[in-house]
DNA sequence: ATATTAGTTATAATGATTCTTAATTTATAA
DNA sequence: TTATAAATTAAGAATCATTATAACTAATAT
């Protein structure tokens, strides 16, 4: 299933001329599939029994490279660690502001926006991010049964 | 012009039963007569001259105090500090991937986009966030110099 | 007046991320 | 192959924003 995303993904790795490394391989994969948006710790951790060598400047690292090929995308949070984004398909985010899980929504891409924006502000606009802020099914229950 | 807002949010904090000292004024006063989102660093600086005691952690609880409140949004971002909205009313931000700059614009309110993430999610949804990203017109320049 | 609470200050602690350096691996060229 | 250069990694130190702690001060309430 992800095994398609994975060989495209290394495709645009070797385009970019990056090295296919076992960590910077191994990071990749485990974004890939994964459906919760990972912190780098989350990351270094689940790594940790197969890479006991790695450190994490290393996750950091690849990640960083990742960014730049444009294969992640770096959300960010007020008080918590980044969390990284495999998902290259436009997508937007609910955010639990109880327990800080992240769940992908699809919405018609909001290109309007951007053209709107470039009018007002003279910007150069290269992408948008969108983010729904609430409690999820599982806090509104927890929230209920405190009364 | 802003004493009007000043005097509004001073009633909120009174209505919120906050105490109202001179740190916590001048914080307040500080934001709402900045334009460019300052981070928590900058009112301090900024402040220097008039409250030579002060300490960063002031800012800070002051700062969370008016977030609590709703009198202040916390907008974060991937490497620099985190930057705080004074503007309550709805609006949206261009943020310049090249020197960080924030300028805002209005759209329409996009509940539509908040209605489907409920129905799609199940999240109980308070508000949502919405950032354009791109090169603003100083840097573009900059950017055409360089060739 | 006195007790209680909130707010401030100063500084230490935390925690995510980046930096530095040396070692190691990989790619390229002779 | 072998030599050289470049990229990557590992380890740990450093940085920097933010939070926590404890002592002190000011405001409020009884």
């Amino acid at each position: 299933m992800s095994e398609k995303r994975l060989r495209q993904a290394i495709d645009t790795l070797k385009e970019s001329g990056v090295r296919i490394t076992p960590q910077r391989h191994a990071v990749l994969e485990y974004l890939l599939n994964s459906m919760v948006h990972p912190t780098a710790d989350e990351i270094y951790k689940a790594l940790e029994g197969k890479f006991p060598n790695m450190s994490v400047a290393t996750v950091y690292n690849n990640l960083r490279v990742l960014k730049e090929i444009g294969l992640v995308r770096e959300l960010t949070y007020g008080d918590a660690s980044s969390r990284f984004d495999c998902n290259t398909s436009e997508h937007y985010h609910a955010i639990c502001e109880s327990c800080g899980k992240i769940v992908d929504f699809h919405y018609p891409p909001l290109d309007e926006v951007e053209s709107l924006a470039e009018q007002v502000t003279g910007f150069d606009v290269s992408h948008h991010r969108m983010e729904v802020y609430g409690t999820c099914e599982a806090c509104q229950q927890v929230a209920t049964q405190k009364h």
